[in-house]
DNA sequence: GTCTATAGCGGGATAGAC
DNA sequence: GTCTATCCCGCTATAGAC
C-alpha cells in the first residue's frame, strides 16, 4: 500500500475498458478522448498506454470481447428438439443477454464506422456467425413445415433488428418487467414464423 | 459568371447542407471536421459561416428537415376505414420514404448524442409524434377487435424497430426490389398484430 | 506502472480585405 | 459571399524521470 508505483496493475486494466466503454457509449468514440477517460479512470493519459497500444485498438478490444462473449453464451443454448423451441429459446437469450449490457450493445453498433478495415472485418465476421445461429433455425423450421418464412435471410434480418430495436426504448425503471417484455417481444416473434 | 463574390449564394447553401449530411453519416458528427466539409462543397471554412451558425446548429438543422418532412408526409396518408388498411399504409409509407433517404435516417437516428439538451428535446418531440400516428392506428384496432396487440406501446416501439432495423442490411444493388421486401415486412407486421 | 512535460498536429470560430 | 490569416484550444502519442 502507499506505494504509488507497479501496485494498481491489475485494477487499472479493467477500470480503463469499464471507463471507456462507459463514457464511448454515451458521448461516441470520436468525441471521447483519451484525457477524459485517464481522468475519470483516476490516472494520468500516459499510463493508459500501458493497457492499450492505441485509441483504436481500445475500441476495437471493447467490441471484439463483446462479440466473443455473445457468441460463446449463444453457443450455450440447449439444443432442442423443435425448431419452435429453440427459436424460443434465441429469443429470450438475445434479450436477456443485450439488456443488461445496454453500453456494449450500444458501442458494438455505433462505432463500427470509426473501425479500421481490418478491424472492421473481425467484428462484422463475428456478427454474421451470430445472425447465422438464427437463420440456421428458420430453415430448419421452414424445411420441416413448422414456419412459414418468405425469406429466411429478410426475415433473421427482421427479426434481429425487431429484437435489437428494444434497447432504444428500454428504460430499467420503465413500467414493465424483463419478462414481461421478453414474453411479448416472443409473441411477436412467434407469430411472424407462423403461417 | 467569373466572379468570385455573390454569385453562388443559392447554390452554396444546400451544398453545404447536402455535403455535411453524407460526410456526418460516413465518418459521424464528431469526426467531420468544418474543414472537411468545406473542402468538399468546394470553398473555404470561413464562408460555412455564412450558412450555419456553428456546427451544432448545422447538425440540428439537417435532422429538423427530415424529421419535419417526414410527420409531413406521413399525415398526408388517406385515411382508411379499417385499421388493418392504415396499417399497410404506414407500413409501405416508411419503408418509402426512408429507403431513399439512408444517410438522413442514419444521421438522425445515430446523432441523437451530439444534440444539444435544447436540440435534443425538439427532435425527440417530433420522433414521438411520429410514433403516435402508429400508435393511434394499432389502438383502434385493438378497440375494434381487427387487432390482437398485448400492449399497444411496446408493440409500436417494437414495429418501428422491425421497420428501421431494415436499413442496417438493405443494400440497393441486393438480391431484392424495395417492392419485394416491402412486401414482406408487410407481412410480418400484419402477423404480428394478428390474433 | 505511473508521472510530468511536450512534440506535432488539427480542431472551431472570427476578423478584415475584397 | 468568399477569401486569407490567425487565435486559441484540445487532441493523440511519446520521452524520460522515478
Amino acid at each position: 500500500m502507499a506505494r504509488k508505483q507497479g501496485a494498481y496493475a491489475d485494477i487499472t486494466g479493467p477500470k480503463v475498458r469499464a471507463t471507456a466503454l462507459r463514457l464511448i457509449a454515451q458521448h461516441g468514440y470520436a468525441a471521447v478522448s483519451m484525457r477524459q477517460i485517464a481522468a475519470q479512470v483516476g490516472v494520468q493519459v500516459g499510463a493508459l498506454y500501458n493497457y492499450t497500444a492505441d485509441k483504436q485498438t481500445l475500441l476495437f478490444d471493447l467490441m471484439h470481447a463483446h462479440m466473443v462473449a455473445l457468441l460463446a453464451a449463444a453457443r450455450d443454448l440447449p439444443q432442442h428438439d423443435t425448431p419452435m423451441a429453440r427459436l424460443e429459446d434465441f429469443t429470450r437469450f438475445h434479450i436477456r443477454f443485450h439488456l443488461p449490457r445496454a453500453d456494449a450493445v450500444f458501442v458494438s453498433y455505433m462505432e463500427l464506422r470509426n473501425l479500421s478495415p481490418e478491424n472492421f472485418a473481425q467484428i462484422e465476421a463475428l456478427r454474421r456467425q451470430y445472425e447465422g445461429i438464427l437463420e440456421a433455425i428458420l430453415a430448419e423450421g421452414e424445411a420441416q413445415g413448422d414456419f412459414a418464412v418468405a425469406d429466411t435471410r429478410v426475415t433473421t434480418m427482421a427479426l434481429i433488428g425487431l429484437l435489437t430495436g428494444l434497447h432504444d426504448w428500454y428504460r430499467r425503471d420503465g413500467r414493465l418487467s424483463i419478462t414481461e417484455i421478453e414474453t411479448m417481444y416472443w409473441g411477436l416473434v412467434r407469430k411472424a414464423v407462423t403461417a
